[in-house]
RNA sequence: UGGGGCGUCGCCAAGCGGUAAGGCACCGGAUUUUGAUUCCGGCAUUCCCAGGUUCGAUCCCUGGCGCCCCAGCCA
């Protein structure tokens, strides 16, 4: 870990950790483990463990593995490993030769699961689920042991070979960790460590029907995998003893520690698989990749720049607090990002035509415009410019408040790149009274956008040739809710707060030529609007371009 | 009223007994052919509250208060 990485990246808890344990010698070096189940799309709260744990091993020079934890084949689904993996690829991360799946240990934890029987230490109960649930007890009153609790170790033996060889219907046995009826802590009260399940895995087909547990199956993969640290969120706090029982009371070859930190909540948005799972299943958005959602697919869609990702999972840090990180932290990651990397381009996304009455009538110029105000490496580009073009209609104020220095009657503004423009007149529908035109003079002595005499105009206003120009679509989108905390509060439904303005389609956007054929790989900045990016749902002739974030705009925020 | 956590600026977050980093947001001001960018400057005498220990406490102790998680044969 080089001296830059220490100042970029702040220090939390577990970093401190890492660096004890590997000082005091207790570790060699660290692996750590991302384990997704694939039931499911990752969103970005899946991005900040994914960044924490692959970033771990990129800075102390250890190892992350991708372990999928398929340990329920009622849900999980072939169809998620792939969209993990490509989730997780595009982030910037590469699990190399690490990837693993807890089917894999599946005769593993069968062996561990036969040990602990031999051992007195789990037991094959035969009540159901119902009773199982009125002998645990509550959170103030201690579970009452099960009938079956004092079967020997013979006859649960006997009875775990026989649901694994399928003797038995679903629910009539299940394999419990005999620990402590009346701990304070319900996760010990003899916890589930196998069930019946006779269903299909995804993976291993039919050959198993009773499937392990989380509790039993992860601590012995990360075992098995050599896992030094196993990071997951604070929900699972309490299942550490269980995690630490399960280890202790197996010969293992390795020794992991578990530790919590806070999961992500982002404002505006929702991150719990079950609302996401909602929003999308009941059409309140186009899909999983739905460029308003928050999951990677749909950040991918929307253009997010996987670093800038990156750069907020590092930002917002790590720790133990529950926590609502702002939007706009997004966001600003997204802008300082893009603001270096993207290259600059004109679009109108509201054309207003302006005809300029002293332009000679079938000229068109070729104007040199720089790719990048900043970074000459961008190169340049040539955008046509004749007599008629189109502006911006918020770039044109009849009656303009005070402090607006675009263009209203008899005021001068700059054409960026090209000229200067008065207006001389506005023409109105004769029927409804709309502005639908504005007739404007040049002057030709400030071509390029400056005046030999230097005369100051405050006011800079993008445009694009009315004759040389191409349609498009764009699409707009803002926040999904519009209340911070969605579905926060009592007697909240999250679907009520839905923000009714969460995308805006523009079907008559006008953008200078190259964008015809504008590169899917790359984010622009449309000037003074915002960042947009190709999207999938383009056309031969029509493209389609999805709005990542507008520029800060401190005039509309004073307005 | 069982157990486990958490409480440092509006939102995150460093800090680990020696006198409150940083980011976002916000508010100025400079530069600007994007009202963008960039650049300067401001923004917690105070760390949930109350006691205590100490020369000294956000950091230690005690007692409160507030919030989160746990009673799946889910992960």
């Amino acid at each position: 870990m080089d001296d830059q990485l220490i100042e970029a990246t702040p220090s939390n808890f577990i970093r401190n950790i890492i660096s004890a344990d590997l000082s005091a010698g207790r570790n060699r070096s660290i692996v750590t483990r991302f384990p997704p189940e694939p039931n499911g799309y990752l969103h970005i709260g899946h991005a900040k463990s994914i960044c924490l744990n692959f970033g771990l091993a990129r800075d102390y020079a250890g190892c992350c593995h991708l372990r999928f934890d398929d340990t329920n084949p009622a849900k999980e689904e072939v169809e998620y490993e792939e969209s993990i993996k490509r989730d997780v690829a595009w982030l910037g991360f590469d699990w190399g030769e690490h990837l693993y799946y807890a089917s894999d240990y599946y005769e593993k934890f069968y062996e561990c699961a036969e040990a602990l029987i031999s051992a007195g230490k789990a037991y094959v109960d035969s009540q159901s689920a119902e009773e199982m649930r009125q002998r645990r007890g509550t959170l103030t009153e201690p579970g009452v042991a099960s009938p079956y609790r004092d079967r020997s170790s013979a006859e649960s033996l006997d009875l775990f070979r026989r649901m694994r060889a399928g003797e038995f219907a679903d629910g009539t046995h299940i394999l419990r960790a005999r620990i402590d009826m009346a701990a304070p802590n319900i996760n010990l009260r003899d916890p589930a460590l196998y069930r019946i399940k006779k269903t299909e895995h995804h993976r291993t087909g039919a050959a198993w029907c009773i499937y392990p547990m989380y509790d039993f199956a992860h601590p012995i993969s990360d075992a098995l995998e050599g896992v030094t640290h196993s990071i997951c969120t604070l929900e699972f706090e309490d299942h550490r003893p269980l995690y630490d029982w399960v280890i202790d009371n197996l010969t293992l070859p390795a020794r992991p520690r578990q530790y919590e930190f806070a999961r992500l909540n982002l404002t505006y948005t929702v991150m719990s698989k079950r609302k996401l799972l909602e929003l999308v299943s009941d059409g309140h958005v186009a899909g999983w990749d739905d460029p308003r959602l928050p999951t990677l697919s749909g950040l991918r869609r929307r253009g997010y720049p996987p670093a800038a990702v990156r750069t907020f999972c590092e930002r917002i840090g790590v720790g133990r607090n529950d926590n609502w990180i702002d939007m706009s932290v997004l966001e600003d990651c997204v802008r300082e990002e893009l603001n270096d990397t993207a290259p600059r381009v004109m679009a109108v996304l509201r054309p207003l035509k302006v005809v300029i009455e002293n332009y000679p009538e079938g000229e068109v110029e070729a104007m040199e415009v720089a790719n990048h105000p900043a970074n000459p490496d961008f190169g340049v580009r040539t955008v046509p410019f004749g007599r008629e073009i189109y502006i911006e209609q918020e770039d044109f104020a009849e009656e303009p408040p005070k402090g607006f220095f675009r263009l209203a009657p008899g005021k001068e503004v700059r054409l960026r790149n090209a000229y200067f423009i008065t207006c001389t007149a506005v023409v109105r529908d004769p029927a409804s009274g709309a502005i639908v035109e504005l007739r404007c003079s040049y002057d030709p002595a400030s071509r390029g956008g400056s005046s030999p005499d230097g005369r100051k105009v405050k006011g800079t206003i993008h445009w694009v040739s009315a004759r040389d120009s191409v349609t498009a679509e764009v699409r707009l989108y803002d926040r999904l809710f519009s209340v911070p905390q969605p579905g926060v509060g009592k007697e909240v439904d999250y679907l009520q707060q839905l923000n009714p303005h969460s995308v805006e389609i523009l079907r008559d956007c006008r953008c200078e030529p190259g964008l015809a054929a504008a590169d899917p790989s790359l984010r622009y900045q449309f000037e003074r609007q915002g960042y947009f990016c190709l999207d999938a749902a383009s056309a031969a002739g029509l493209p389609v371009f999805n709005r990542i974030a507008t520029l800060r705009d401190s005039w509309s925020k004073s307005g």
